[in-house]
DNA sequence: GGTCAGTCTGCAAACGATCCCGGGATGCGT
DNA sequence: ACGCATCCCGGGATCGTTTGCAGACTGACC
């Protein structure tokens, strides 16, 4: 590879020159920037990124912390991420946490030093091990809130109002509720919302069915109680749990919508892929992802990491009902 | 945060000791070793690796390049790379080149100076572009072959060969093939894998339905090819356009497996949240991940870049065929 | 006690870029 | 012709670490 002062030998000019002709342009006559230029050119010249790290103080690089690659969700977010960062030129870390909390703050450490700012999407771990964690470096949470610390997330509140009003509208009035892991900050989020819209609609009456793993398997469990609470319509808190009762009810020969309407959350691609297809709330993933690059970034241009309003930044994007074929009115 | 100078002046000892203390504990005394590492502890030191990275001119970092992230399939591949470059204390930078083979050049410039190794998924690719952009650089190729190049992949061959057998074993005799882009270099492998196959069993009619998108909307398409061509089992080219096949003979009124058999490839977790769940094939997705970390890692450990005998390192890895509901016997 | 082998440690030079600082050249006005 | 401001450019320090080299010290042996 080669080097500055390859370059400068070359060119016939003194490295200071060339670091200047390629990154301060006018501080360097027209001629000479032309002649270094050229000879970059030819010797396919690339600042040493490690090096120019080095004396900067700033690696130009990003990091990424989610629970688990494989779940479409953050496999989303990371898509997102990666594509906003890459159209900045900031190549980013990734690193895959295998829903471990206890696991977070050692990778966050690990990263510290190579990164100039994280985007974390860690919908489990700990408050106050993460603030340790992220104590000195610019970070940004997805999906999640935290005094004092910027994020980006979903306005589930409004999502799921979507939801509730759906299905109002179409005369359900007797609607179960299959919530996710206790743990789940969006989870609480996303009952909260639901009880508030059920409050302000007056006359639809909230079972909740209990709580359920946010997996194919938890909805197989939930489709039973369902059933059993004679409820018109179910909302899933997610969609592989909603792909999991609808499963069951046809098993039990339980027809949707007919029957009973099923609604999902994060319109995962599958969603579309099932019969009938899910209704459910899409959430702008990729947007997260994208979104939580920009802040950071804008961040570390603005430079002072204790900035109190950037700080305080909350961004809430929003999310959109996508009505398919598993909901429709109630049996008479 | 903390120097190496810092603990060396805590330690009262010279920045060299430090370095060494760390790196090479047998060239400092059992008594000042315990010193520096205690100044260490106490300070929290970690040697900044960027310096480190100039220094040694490794960067302890490696790079990996998918075409999509949402792609399941590539995502536990990533997962897989992910887990195995952590255990071994290495980051990893994660770029997705959103399907374009164009942007990989590029992309492999820019990790070029920043990491150690490249971990290279990239399906489509001309064979030219990429020997060239990688051509000072260790890679590993996951799910591909290249002449001189080291690489991890499937032994797709065997997997298509078990599923003709098990359609053979069946009774089928008259099989569809809904094979995938024309261009994808695991297709074609999967492609030559089962006319070897069928040659062998001598007795089974490949019946070629044409070249479908890889996505559930070219199992829409394949689908009424087979209906037509009066075949009594499909293989298709991944899950996806398998379940877009269910999908579709469902909608005809084509009951599988009764009617006609499925068989996808994959084994993505879709597979078996449909019904019938789907009969497919099993690819360690994370094991090629893992592998390909594990095949760069011996190479940067080995030094030199032109080992012939791991530059022609072709790992195979074992496919298993995941019997479910949507194969039976053909109808008589 | 002097020599020598061996062990331990510090000095200083790298790695490759950026950037402060000062000097030379140029142009302009007087 | 001289002073002065302006513009370009090169020298060299710097970021934090590793490492070759050499000096200092210890202990042992003749």
């Amino acid at each position: 590879m080669a080097n500055a002062h390859d370059v400068a030998q070359l060119a016939g000019v003194s490295v200071s020159t060339v670091s200047r002709a390629l990154t301060a342009p006018t501080q360097v006559s027209a001629t000479t920037r032309e002649r270094v230029l050229e000879a970059a050119e030819r010797l396919g010249y690339t600042p040493n990124p490690t090096a120019r790290g080095l004396r900067l103080g700033r690696t130009h690089t990003l990091g990424l912390l989610v629970p688990d690659l494989e779940n479409p969700y953050f496999a989303s977010v990371t898509k997102g991420v990666q594509a906003r960062a890459r159209a900045a030129g900031y190549p980013v870390f990734v690193a895959d946490s295998e829903e471990d909390p206890t696991a977070e703050p050692g990778l966050v450490a690990q990263f510290a030093a190579r990164v100039d700012g994280i985007v974390l999407a860690s919908p489990r771990s700990d408050d106050e091990v993460l603030r340790k964690a992220v104590a000195h470096l610019p970070v940004v949470l997805v999906s999640r809130d935290m005094a004092d610390l910027p994020s980006v997330a979903v306005d589930d509140a409004d999502g799921i109002a979507q939801v509730l009003g759906h299905l109002h509208a179409l005369g359900h009035r007797r609607v179960g509720v299959a919530a996710g892991p206790a743990s789940s900050w969006s989870g609480a989020r996303r009952l909260d919302g639901l009880r508030a819209a059920a409050e302000r609609l007056g006359d639809v009456a909230l079972v909740e069915l209990g709580s359920f793993r946010p997996y194919f398997s938890g909805g197989l469990a939930a489709a039973d109680h369902a059933v059993a609470q004679g409820v018109t319509a179910v909302v899933a808190f997610n969609d592989l749990m909603a792909l999991g009762i609808l499963d069951r009810l046809r098993g039990r020969g339980v027809s949707v919508p007919q029957d009973i309407s099923v609604v999902g959350y994060d319109d995962v691609d599958v969603a579309t892929l099932v019969s009938p297809a899910l209704t459910t709330v899409r959430v702008p993933r990729t947007g997260l992802g994208r979104r939580a690059v920009d802040l950071l970034l804008s961040w570390l241009d603005v430079g002072h990491v204790d900035d109190q309003a950037l700080a305080r930044a909350r961004h809430r994007l929003p999310a959109e009902l996508v009505i398919r074929d598993s909901t429709g009115v109630p049996p008479a």
